[in-house]
DNA sequence: ATTAGTACCTTGTATCGCATAGTACTAAAA
DNA sequence: TTTTAGTACTATGCGATACAAGGTACTAAT
């Protein structure tokens, strides 16, 4: 029983919204999306990230296009769907119906 | 990919939140907590939280006892044990802290 | 030729919410 | 007396996902 443990639990459905969340405000390639959530004080490594892109593209949320660097190897320029577009919209009511109720489930005792 | 999915999976570490909050206000017995969950909205099902108290019993976080009930079987009361109170504080500081890192993440983009 | 930096990918493990099924006690209805 | 309904606790197996650890491959500077 440690804090860590639970906050990969408290992590999980959640990386998907915020992942969501970055495209919607245009492309990004994988690295980029590490550091963005990084900086938001949400750490994800990379065994998680790659997986969940898969995921999220082979649902039909995302589409990717490649493109050369001039530092290194070609990125992998991931966007929303108009489907991702959507599906994030009922992230986003689900995530703050949760926010409310654990609200509510904490003050309430 | 549906959204019922991901609110179970949005729910994994945050039910022990709500749980040793719950409990924080006072002894109670499964079906109570059940009972009042749903009163916030937070939906649980037996098979989710009997294992739940299960852990966090058998991890020393909370204590119960038994009691006659004048209407059915047996109840089992549980409450926060010391160790239990600490972890519920650092599990508020997690809480928090997801909350504002999405909340961050999400506004940025 | 070697090293460092960047970027993408795969495999195996542990955890947890849930569906499902089962046990057992009390009390009222048949 | 037997059956049914309500209450309460328990156990088993499955599916989904975050993470650790290890691997591949390209570019550029030493």
């Amino acid at each position: 029983m440690n804090i860590e443990n639970t906050k990969a639990q408290m992590k999980k459905g959640v990386l998907e919204f915020c992942i969501l969340s970055v495209l919607s405000g245009g492309e990004n390639y994988p690295s980029e999306i590490i550091t963005k959530m990084k900086e938001a004080k949400l750490i994800v490594v990379e065994g998680t990230l790659y997986p969940l892109l898969m995921r999220l593209k082979n649902d039909g949320l995302l589409s990717y296009r490649w493109e050369e660097s001039t530092s290194g190897p070609p990125r992998k320029y991931y966007k929303l769907t108009p489907v991702g577009e959507q599906f994030l919209k009922e992230l986003e009511t689900t995530w703050n119906e949760l926010v409310d109720a654990v609200k509510k489930t904490i003050e309430k005792h």
